[in-house]
DNA sequence: GTAGATAGTCTGCCCATGCATATCATTGAC
DNA sequence: GTCAATGATATGCATGGGCAGACTATCTAC
């Protein structure tokens, strides 16, 4: 077809592997773990209206969340507070530590990312980058074309 | 940096959940599990000299590979046999409906994979397709540039 | 007020996985 | 020949995940 080899399935999932065999020791430096990463990283752009939604956007069973919350609650590194407007609701966001300990990771991981694909040609990297994001964000209610910066 | 605005891994992760969710109605169509493409797939270019190996090619434990390559094998789909220089190894290789098998699952994930690219420009796509193929062989042993056809 | 719905929490069940061990057949070194 | 090493297999253990049910607090409808 287009000189493709493999499925795409079975190529995102080695990438995927990869990239968690990459980013497991980064994290466990900053002594984090990387449930607590992608809640932290979900919760960058904007603060979680409801455990439900964080839970949903981060593919995790709310049952399941809830311990990953306390220990991150417990360090600090986010806020659990109820939505004065509905106090059933808890609204989960980055504490400034948390945005730090985010931040200061995400240097790290970044960096790594730079490492990975230094193999390729920079004008097919940045082609690369933005079909990836593409494609990602197809079905992703996530982010909008509105935070493109950074 | 280049305008990047998720981790790789979380963007390699969403994409291989919805490769996944894609790929499972079509493979129940064909009367087969994901593991059972996965180990097929393995077994398309050479026939595994182990299980060992194969279990490793499929980044599997050993153990739980064996109900897999029982079922398969039950099925005609693939074949295990002793190697006769050394007849503790058992070569695991296709059979000629194995192949068929997987031709037709193939066919129906290309499809899938066509639709799931439309919306990115051709010149692109060929871009992206051949640095995902280039970073996902980056450690991976599996084929070589020589088979690049297809 | 009462009743029903919803968010968060806790608990337990079931399944898949990785890992470690034991067994058996086979091999190779001695 | 004996014996250590190895491949395939079976089994059990511990972990982690999804999911369902129950319970409490809270909200909304009436």
């Amino acid at each position: 077809m287009t000189g493709q080899r493999h499925d795409l399935g079975a190529s995102f999932a080695r990438l995927t592997r990869m990239m968690i065999d990459a980013e497991t020791p980064i994290l466990r430096a900053h002594e984090i773990e990387m449930w607590d990463y992608t809640v932290l990283s979900a919760l960058e752009s904007a603060a979680a209206p409801t455990q439900a939604e964080l839970a949903a956007a981060v593919h995790r069973d709310k049952t399941r969340l809830i311990p990953i919350l306390d220990r991150l609650e417990s360090r600090r590194l986010l806020s659990r507070t109820p939505d004065p407007t509905d106090r059933r609701n808890r609204v989960v966001a980055l504490t400034d530590e948390g945005r730090a300990v985010l931040a200061s990771c995400r240097v790290d991981i970044r960096a790594m990312e730079a490492e990975f694909l230094a193999s390729v040609p920079p004008a097919k990297r940045r082609t690369f980058i933005e079909v990836l994001n593409q494609l990602a964000d197809l079905t992703a209610p996530g982010r909008s074309q509105s935070d493109d910066r950074e």
